[in-house]
DNA sequence: TCAGACATGTAAGTCGTTACATGATTCA
DNA sequence: TGAATCATGTAACGACTTACATGTCTGA
């Protein structure tokens, strides 16, 4: 039985926000969904292909005079059908496999220096990407107290003042988009406080086993 | 360029806590693992024969009287060394593809009340995982406390009583073992918190959009 | 003028899952 | 005796990723 096909119903609801290139969906997903997204152009422009020939898209050539050559893709009335079934379909979990978490539970034999230096770099990852996550999110809530469209959302969430927007269709826009960044900040700051928890139990643990070390600070 | 081969030194690494046949792993993940790892045993068998062909593995057949037959795979003085040089390596971060955070991104098209139905049947599912984990904490912590092994715990870290564990092994054990578990329980905590937030939103939104609906509790 | 963004695709290969196929042993 | 569990594998497929291949336009 065919696997869930994801990458199909992520462009597909993806165009259903706003007509896009192939080029554009990647830069969409990179730079605002990328704390729950990911897709390559080597999914991408064969799913759109396909997409095209399900009749659940269209593609328009827009060459525009000194413009670019691109194809524009649109989400068709059948596409927004099928959205709306997969839409209200059922949700799988994603199968998780935590390569940091497998290092350290196959730890055992390795000196526990290695685990903490381990802990320790994940933990400046985390770092990093909850600092932005965070900072993303200053920006967004101001956006939708103020109802004004800062630059930087406007790759994600398209620029057209002329677009037909029904009243309210941007504000709830703003809204998954600021929960969805929610979901980013509050799963980083787990991940801080998993980091900081296990480097603590593995830093007692190593004084503790290796009394050279004991009232060594860090 | 190869990517990492995860299930390779997965594999490798629970060979390294103990020799073990190819049904042992599949349960030993998924008894004890389940919540940062997975394998399947379309992966597993050819991953197996293909360590013994490099030779970091060798297997043994153990056919007792009135045993099942089996084959016990144990890890080799080259395997260990090819499991220290990857548990040292750089480690990779997971991409994200969250189907949970995609659909709500996906909804604004669609009536609220769907969102709402999304999140609430997401929050059950994270739930039941968080109870599962907060119970199998319970357990470690005491066997962690009072030296004692129960059942439960047996077939994740073995009950050879005549095992040759070097001092201080089985606890090391039970402590990444904790880790491992601490981890799945603040990620599930987060995303519970992170279901309450968006469900709070969600459903004032959707108060405000339907008048009729306010005052409505739940 | 030339680097960097825009833009579109394909080919090969990896990784992993599901479904299939098979059979032994235990225990109610 | 027959269901559940133990046990091992393969084949086909699905879903992606990486690397390659190619070209255009903009602006410093």
């Amino acid at each position: 039985m065919p696997r869930s096909k994801k990458t199909w119903f992520a462009v597909l609801g993806l165009l259903a926000w706003r007509p896009m290139s192939g080029y554009d969906i990647k830069k969409l997903v990179e730079i605002g969904l990328s704390h729950f997204w990911s897709e390559s152009y080597g999914a991408l422009y064969p799913t759109l292909a396909q997409l095209v020939s399900a009749g659940l898209v269209s593609r328009r050539s827009d060459r525009g005079r000194g413009k670019r050559p691109r194809h524009v893709f649109s989400i068709t009335p059948r596409g927004r059908g099928e959205l709306e079934r997969w839409l209200r379909g059922p949700t799988e979990e994603p199968r998780v496999r935590n390569e940091v978490v497998l290092k350290l539970f196959l730890s055992p034999s390795r000196p526990w220096a290695e685990s903490v230096r381990l802990l320790e770099e994940h933990r400046t990852r985390q770092l990093a990407s909850h600092e932005d996550f965070a900072a993303s999110e200053v920006v967004l809530r101001r956006a939708l107290k103020e109802g004004v469209l800062p630059v930087e959302l406007q790759s994600v969430l398209g620029d057209g003042p002329k677009a037909n927007q029904p009243s309210g269709a941007r504000s709830r826009q703003l809204l998954v988009l600021l929960l969805s960044l929610r979901q980013g900040v509050l799963a980083a700051q787990a991940r801080l406080a998993w980091c900081d928890e296990a480097l603590r139990a593995v830093r007692q643990e190593a004084r503790a086993t290796n009394p050279r070390l004991r009232g060594v600070a860090r």
